[in-house]
DNA sequence: CGTATTTGTTGCGGCGTCCAACAATTGGGG
DNA sequence: CCCCAATTGTTGGACGCCGCAACAAATACG
């Protein structure tokens, strides 16, 4: 480890510090990250200098001594676009470092096949408007995308999107081009990238293993551990959603049967509440009007599927020995209606142990936890090398067709 | 990060890759690590100076140019007590840096409870003889542990271990009283220890996500994450055997029902098999035997038990998205006969895009795998921190009780 | 208003690595 | 047999980066 590693190593310490825990003293700084108070006000100078941090002078004065002037993340500093792929939906936001939001688009769609290439224009539309917005001096630093299916985290390659009706798409290389980006964009998973939000800005924080249960039409996870996103050998760690859990199950569109999201996913709940002809955000009002009437099918679907969701989380729990779990996606909103069967079916199965310290919370970053998450992957190359921070230009997107 | 930490960064890097891969000349180790023929000359020499490695003149000669010498991991500058507390056997073996077996002793015993302190008296018997035959020059650094059963990792503690009858020890510091090794003393799972052991001198030498799958009594898997052993929030994870995997299925000594080791463990085999009278070792001669002869019912039980193994695996390989497999504990033996069924099962569950990169391999390190990984365990404090290297001499063990 | 306390600032020293020049050693070609 | 190219250990010096200690600045409290 050469000296100019060491340096990048603690300009990447303090950073990430900010970035995650927003604003902080320079002796707070210091004291946490255990360097010398002129070494941070070197490390403080060079970040400064390139735009990652500003400091505002001393507004934080609590006890005696001479108050420290607060260091804050500088959004416009690293500016990220961040797109997701979701279900019935497609999402762009503006995202700076630090977590600030600058702006966000959601589009609805509905369910089935979309073009590739149509899909993008969409994009590019969303992404102008935001673009737009953009003030002289904010940096853009790339793109970060989240799929609802399989993708290699290398390169973006969708291998498999059956909500999108995409298979075998080079997403990552196609947005590279389009928006002029070149490699600064990558793509991974919703469920990886809901976890990663979840644990950096939402009900995980603070974690050191969680895991985050994504439903939308199919059930994928997401794992951190220790405090990094589990990837696998080629980043298609978490299809929890098609683990075998019961062998008399019904067949799953994966071509087994008996997958966790056979038993536990939105087509098993609307099936054993008949109301198979609604999905997605249609469905959660439907039923929450149901269980508002206290109709007892649908009461009877939710205390089954909790159940098949419960013994699915449990089997994660013994498996990784988590701190928390976090419940994301669809089952959010329902969660009230799922918790109290899914916790005693989880209790069933979990042993002792791996049972005794862990929470099984609803996440709360709602719809948005994977798009914010595609946000965090994107910052992430910024906070692992501030210095190497590069702007990238995108090209002009189309102008808005005429009508 | 200051520069002496700088310092034990290098130091580690070097000595981490001695310590796997093996004697290795000078000039090789400074392309590898990326460091300077200058700063691996002094890294070398402070390693040297602490005993951690010897240098013979240049044995290595290919090519034009001067010869380089060769550096080695030194054993004896730093050996460990491994020891394994296994369902039907005890073992102690001495290891010392770079995998070098000093000496190895496994003492077979009948199932069921055993006294801890008997137990522990055993070790120590074992553990003298082994102790003896140290060099003068020889350094013990401490012991590691392996358990069949659920270990706290940070202290040892002994959670549970039905197998021996164990419930609430706190093995490692009675370990380390007796021994007088104080805190020196590191105790893990089984199944973990063993992937570990697979990983770092077996068959997923190479692997970047390895999933180790343990069977003796029950079933448990080890996970290697990115190269590092995955041990979840307090050290528990990789209790799959415990995964719901069969709703109807038999009950388990956990309380839960359908779990996979009920299905696919070595009492789910015996009773397929009508072999309910064996165990272990005898178990498997007994197959081995009987698959000789061709025996229906047992080929039949093989046949299904492989299918549930399987079905296991194709689970972990979608969780993880692991590049190897591991087949370790009793299963080892049986590889041969299990394969095809297994294969087949794990294809049937395991996604398209995770089931392309993985191997599903037979262990490499027979019974030993758990005890080897022990000792990789109890080093590993050394290569973190080969300046930091305290030897600690064992309490005299009591001599040998006369008949 | 003075004192204790905390923290930024500054100059210096130390540690650890890299660099460049040189020496050592070997294989191969004439 | 000798010379040259190639490779690598060795040595002294330079550089980068961090820690330290003394000092200055700014605040709370009595």
């Amino acid at each position: 480890m050469a000296p100019e590693e060491v340096r990048r190593h603690n300009l990447t310490a303090v950073l990430d510090r900010l970035h995650r825990s927003g604003p902080m003293s320079r002796s707070e700084l210091a004291q946490k990250t255990g360097l010398n108070r002129s070494t941070i006000a070197d490390l403080i100078g060079e970040l400064s200098r390139l735009g990652l941090v500003e400091e505002k002078p001393g507004t934080a004065s609590a006890g005696p001594g001479r108050p420290s002037p607060v260091v804050s993340p500088r959004p416009k500093g690293a500016t990220v676009l961040a797109v997701e792929f979701s279900v019935d939906s497609v999402a762009v936001a503006t995202v700076g470092l630090g977590g600030h939001v600058y702006g966000k688009v959601r589009q609805a769609r509905a369910r089935g096949t979309h073009s590739v290439d149509e899909t993008i224009e969409e994009v590019a539309r969303m992404a102008r408007a935001l673009l737009d917005d953009f003030a002289e001096d904010q940096v853009l630093v790339g793109m970060g995308v989240a799929v609802v299916g399989v993708v290699r985290r290398r390169d973006g390659f969708v291998h498999l999107a059956p909500n999108l009706g995409w298979k075998n798409v080079p997403l990552g290389a196609l947005l590279g081009a389009r928006f002029g980006l070149g490699d600064a964009v990558m793509a991974a998973n919703e469920a990886d990238l809901g976890a990663l939000a979840e644990f950096r800005r939402g009900a995980g924080v603070g974690a050191t293993q969680l895991v985050y249960v994504n439903s939308e039409v199919g059930i994928g996870a997401g794992i951190i551990q220790d405090g990094q996103p589990m990837l696998g050998a080629a980043g298609y760690a978490g299809e929890a959603g098609h683990t075998l859990i019961n062998p008399d199950g019904k067949p799953c569109t994966c071509g087994a049967r008996g997958c966790w999201e056979t038993e536990a996913g939105e087509a098993a709940l609307a099936e054993r509440a008949g109301l198979t002809e609604f999905v997605g955000q249609q469905l959660i009002e439907e039923i929450t009007q149901r269980v508002d009437d206290r109709d007892p099918q649908t009461l009877q679907a939710l205390q089954v599927t909790g159940t098949w969701l419960g013994y699915g989380i449990g089997n994660l729990i013994n498996v990784f020995n988590p701190d928390v779990v976090v419940i994301g996606g669809l089952y959010q909103e329902l969660y009230p209606y799922l918790r109290e069967p899914m916790e005693e079916a989880a209790r069933s199965v979990v042993l002792q142990a791996p049972g005794e310290a862990v929470r099984i919370v609803r996440g709360s970053l709602g719809v948005d936890a994977s798009l914010l998450g595609a946000a965090e992957m994107a910052l992430s190359p910024v906070i692992a090398d501030p210095a190497g921070v590069r702007a990238v230009t995108p090209t002009e997107p189309p102008d808005r067709v005429e009508a």
